[in-house]
DNA sequence: GAGGCTATAATTAGATG
DNA sequence: GCATCTAATTATAGCCT
């Protein structure tokens, strides 16, 4: 009855160039994502910002950058501390949907008086768990077109209402004082493509570009849209 | 003869930052030098060309890169894709949250006969890209109440849009996301300037930077991106 | 390729010098 | 801080599907 001995487990490899171009590709694809993975650790762990930028041997670029990779590098290059962006704008509808619903657990929070306490509460009864989460990640595949629209214009009146480069972060209570720290999100990496795009914060892998990170979940699992393909996600 | 259990060993800690100062310090630098030693293994082990900058809390940067931190991100940089295609025109759009314009592109989008087509881009397009960058995720902190309140507000409205899953979600198993995918050639990291910290990846020499890394294998030679964008292909 | 599956190699949290 | 040590937790190499 001895178990049957189904691998031999994990080798040791010599710490040299893969000679095996398929083993090289599965261990580039494997190592890759662990290396995404621990830098958004990083920067969950212990508020870092990060930039990580991978060319794969066939000019493939794979980034990640919490906030985004196009801030850290800044920063890196000219050594400048960021910049603030202070265009904050309010949106004024929604776009229709069930505010009344809302409106209903703001009023709740309305009561709290002391502010700080609110936003305290809001951050993490509220949002917190919501991002964590991240249901409408397991969900993305399942929307239909209409629900997918509604998502996307939510999407951008959050958006509108939150710049981008938020700088006026304070780590609650610890940490140095004085300047402001980035963000504290994270960013995962985007198939580059997509990189350009302007930069922001968080999280999630993708296929090429990575900015942000951490919050996004994992990805649901291809599917159809294998376009996308996955961006897994974590978040918190 | 029981052997005294000196120390508990390794303990599961939560993925959020590490509020003890003093522990958050050490973690920092044991996984900053673990990134380090992961990228350089990478570069070895695949050949691919990697840059990897971190802003410790208190600003300080680390770095390393293979060959080196500007190569590398000069060709991220510089192999920015056009922004031209309607997926960067897109997250312009949504960057300056211009909804008109956004409108326009639904209507546009609203053209295609395909329902499953329309539904594939519009998930591709729109909302993949962000929620990869999830830039939200990077501003909590800085969010002020009533930023709050409407960020609250807006997820309310897309939970309630999707019923399902809101509270099923689970992470299969494991929870990290990032990544994607990528290939290429190989770079060492580097410590960067100045900063005094540095660590180093595990053999590389330095004392400042550290630029390709002993470990490393002499660089695969540039490479000319081909466009690494050409996201033509996969976002249309 | 993308996932799964071991069994084993590595990393690292916490405690100590 | 940095170097060790121990005991767990993770990451993965090689295989399969």
């Amino acid at each position: 009855m001895a178990r049957i001995k189904k691998t031999n487990g994990r080798r040791k490899i010599e710490m040299k160039k893969i000679s095996k171009e398929s083993n090289l590709k599965v261990t580039f694809s494997k190592r890759r994502n662990g290396l995404f993975k621990k830098a958004s650790e990083l920067c969950t762990l212990c508020a870092t910002e990060v930039a990580l930028i991978i060319f794969s041997p066939r000019q493939k670029v794979f980034s990640f950058g919490h906030p985004n990779v196009d801030y850290v590098v800044n920063r890196f290059l000219s050594g400048a501390p960021p910049q603030t962006s202070g265009y904050t704008r309010i949106v004024e509808d929604f776009g229709n949907a069930n505010l009344c619903n809302l409106n209903a657990e703001l009023t709740e929070l309305s009561e709290l008086d002391d502010s700080e306490k609110k936003r305290s509460v809001m951050l993490n009864t509220l949002l917190k768990p919501m991002l964590e989460q991240c249901w409408w990640a397991g969900t993305m595949e399942a929307m239909n077109l209409s629900q997918l629209e509604l998502l996307k214009a939510s999407m951008e009146v959050l958006k509108s209402t939150f710049p981008l480069n938020a700088n006026s972060i304070q780590f609650q209570g610890f940490n140095p004082p004085q300047f402001l720290a980035g963000s504290s999100s994270t960013s995962v990496a985007l198939p580059h493509q997509a990189l350009t795009p302007l930069n922001q914060p968080p999280i999630l892998p993708t296929d090429q570009i990575f900015e942000g990170n951490s919050l996004m979940p994992p990805l649901p699992t291809s599917q159809g849209l294998n376009d996308l393909n996955g961006f897994g996600s974590r978040f918190y």
